[in-house]
DNA sequence: TCAAATTAGTTTGGTATTTAACTATCAAGT
DNA sequence: ACTTGATAGTTAAATACCAAACTAATTTGA
């Protein structure tokens, strides 16, 4: 009976810690979206999650930026058309596997890194402000608990 | 300088954490929408948190709904009138203040809830099994203190 | 009392996401 | 070599999301 009620009221924090995750992330992405439009750029929050892929490592395929940004692979062609358009990649055929299409920022995309980095790094600064950095790391380490027994069922 | 290491660690923490957070929603969603495909009922994840808010308070207004799961007004009208397709709910002009359109449940929303609930405290449950309910707790305030930080800016 | 501001909802246009079916290419094992 | 299976990418259809412009109803305040 006990552990009947504790049971129910861990899982309603869940569902509140869920709730919560989602307003985060709704901040977030506001603030984002609000810096990039005073700056007058045309770009979206999820195109720059793509572009942040490739930052870190350029010469990609689709299916590895799919995995890294945890979309499908389908909303991939349609993201990095988009980008495509907007000239901030390229997409280039693999030689030593067709099936393959590496992606490549162009001088555009490299450039818009020095220009949105510093704006993006100040959302998170203020996100995290006056927390403490050990909070942040057991807050990672529950993420990860959590992460990993729902990939086990 | 240290501070500024200090900082900028912190700050790229704070960036994985969000990409965490993003992982655990992705997952939870995918459950859930497993349980219902199993059980063969039409309805998405974006419905179910709308039912969810009906299901705590039936009777509200398509604004506030769109308060209550982070969403935009506008997409709200778009998702409600699935819902009406479904016959899970129903639109009713507010006679007091004719701009509202209340929103209750219908029998089949009703009955709903007693079929999905377990099952959706099942995906929570197994997000949570292991976890210090401390542990949330403590996750619940960073969650707070980033999103008050965000609200400010 | 009446103009101005506010609020609820809709529409539109552009973008994003998922599932499923499909093509093309490569890899492994017989 | 050939079949089988896996992998990368595309397409189509349905759903979802957000911003901006719009209508209709209400509230405010001089």
């Amino acid at each position: 009976m006990t552990t009947q009620i504790k049971n129910s009221t861990k899982t309603e924090l869940a569902v509140e810690f869920g709730r919560s995750m989602n307003e985060l992330r709704t901040h977030t992405r506001q603030q984002i979206q609000l810096k990039i439009k005073e700056h007058g750029i045309n770009i979206t929050f999820e195109m720059l999650e793509v572009m942040g892929c490739l930052w870190r490592k350029d010469g990609i395929n689709q299916q590895e930026i799919a995995n890294l940004t945890l979309r499908d692979k389908s909303g991939m062609t349609y993201l990095l058309d988009n980008l495509v358009k907007r000239k901030l990649v390229k997409r280039v055929e693999d030689a030593n596997d067709r099936r393959n299409k590496m992606i490549y920022l162009t001088k555009d995309g490299h450039e818009l890194r020095e220009q949105l980095n510093p704006w993006v790094a100040e959302v998170y600064e203020m996100a995290s402000e006056g927390v403490d950095v050990h909070n942040l790391q057991n807050g990672m380490l529950l993420l990860s608990e959590m992460i990993n027994n729902l990939k086990k069922g």
